[in-house]
DNA sequence: GTGCTGGCAAGAGCGCTGCTCACTTTTGCG
DNA sequence: CGCAAAAGTGAGCAGCGCTCTTGCCAGCAC
């Protein structure tokens, strides 16, 4: 009765290798075929009856609901490692390395971008599990923020705007940021967070075909655009 | 042999009729249930054999086709008839009932949305069909720029940018626009643009749960952000 | 009016899907 | 070692997209 020591069953290691190459399967049928996934395909590539999936995933939509959670998780990590690596004080660096680590992360994994930004084809997408993932994603913004605000960055310019945001997300911000940001520099942020996906989705949904075939640079000046919707200077100090 | 002359058989009027009706059915399909549309259902419901869709669509993925093209007609139609509505000179007010008139139109249409702008999951979206409603679209919001060159409204802050455009692009801006729109500002259109959609597709799918109860009030924020990122004054002469 | 032809509908059928269930095999603990 | 729990199997059900054969029936030539 090893309770909530991680001691790991030489079953339940197994067990989760199998869940995960699963899931790596799954994703690896996502990505190549732009099908949607199917169990059977996927026990016929691991050699085992398509009914031995069930064993592992009491349905399809809990396999996909799985991936969903895996790909707020992976997204989340991306930039958070990313933006780690700005000069904390380069705060429209920092903005930038959040959207660019999004955009590679989603041109990476296109497969699972889709699911996470996608139509929410189903009726899964559990609020209750995906909240922790995205709510880490959200933090780093909040992060830059709280940090431009300590630095009086945003300062003079900013007056307060009409919209009222939920107690949940106040209480996030708060948790979050030390300092008391503003609801209409949370507006400015969520803005620019919504530029941000509409374009890459824009752009992974071929939106922008036929517009530019420099994504690259559409993309940067974008950025720029966004950085100083926000009040964020380009380069601060350096 | 009458050609090119509308004169419509009664096979062909009843024809057309049937091929709205599956059109009207499966759409009602698609936005009653969240499930994906499927032929059977479609004949099902309008009580006729599985079969005899194909007398009208070649295929399921044909019949999505045709959804799409039809979505994106209306809401070209949509935009631009509410677009019409204000008055000429007020740029910013134009812009506002463009990006409304999407956000109703995609909230009274979810399923349709979900077809133009969601993920595009088989491989059809043929774009040699899509390209004169996009183009129908996109040219509305070239109007509001071209109008405020010719007014303008942007002159001195606008400095060249490096996106490049695709000739394509830069043939349909001459075609629409009279003037010359500088591309600096023909980018801060589209990250406006992208803007819109991201803001449109977040409140739809959810991702602007637990942010904000007042979407009309975030995204009403939303368009004076973007509005003033492009350069468009308030209201300009009223 | 009769015969024919071409579009329309029906239904069986193929292979695929998600999923269930009765069954056998394997595994690891006591 | 014995045995229960877990893992894996294969048949089977209902649904799907799609095809093919069959039959129906309106409209035109004569």
């Amino acid at each position: 009765m090893c309770h909530n020591v991680p001691m790991p069953t030489l079953r339940e290691r197994v067990r989760a290798e199998l869940v995960s190459e699963i899931k790596a399967t799954a994703i690896d049928q996502l990505e190549s075929d732009n099908a949607d996934l199917s169990l059977r395909a996927i026990a016929r590539r691991m050699g085992m009856a398509s009914s031995a999936i069930y064993r592992y995933f009491p349905s399809r939509d809990d396999l996909l609901t799985a991936l969903i959670l895996d790909g707020y998780g992976a997204l989340a990590d991306a930039v958070t490692e990313t933006e780690a690596h700005v000069p904390r004080n380069d705060l429209a660096g920092r903005l930038r390395a959040c959207a660019n680590a999004i955009r590679n992360w989603a041109r990476d994994h296109r497969a699972e971008y889709a699911l996470l930004y996608g139509t929410p084809i189903p009726g899964f997408r559990a609020p209750q599990d995906t909240v922790v993932p995205v709510t880490r994603l959200s933090g780093v913004l909040i992060g830059i923020l709280a940090d431009g605000v300590n630095a009086g960055v945003f300062g003079a310019t900013e007056r307060p705007e009409d919209v009222r945001l939920t107690d949940d997300l106040s209480a996030l911000v708060e948790g979050f940021a030390h300092p008391e940001i503003p609801a209409g520099l949370i507006a400015r942020g969520l803005t620019a967070w919504m530029g941000i996906f509409g374009a890459v989705s824009f752009e992974l949904w071929g939106h922008l075909h036929g517009v530019t075939n420099d994504y690259d640079a559409l993309f940067e000046h974008h950025l720029t655009l966004l950085n100083q919707l926000v009040g964020l200077q380009p380069t601060p100090s350096a």
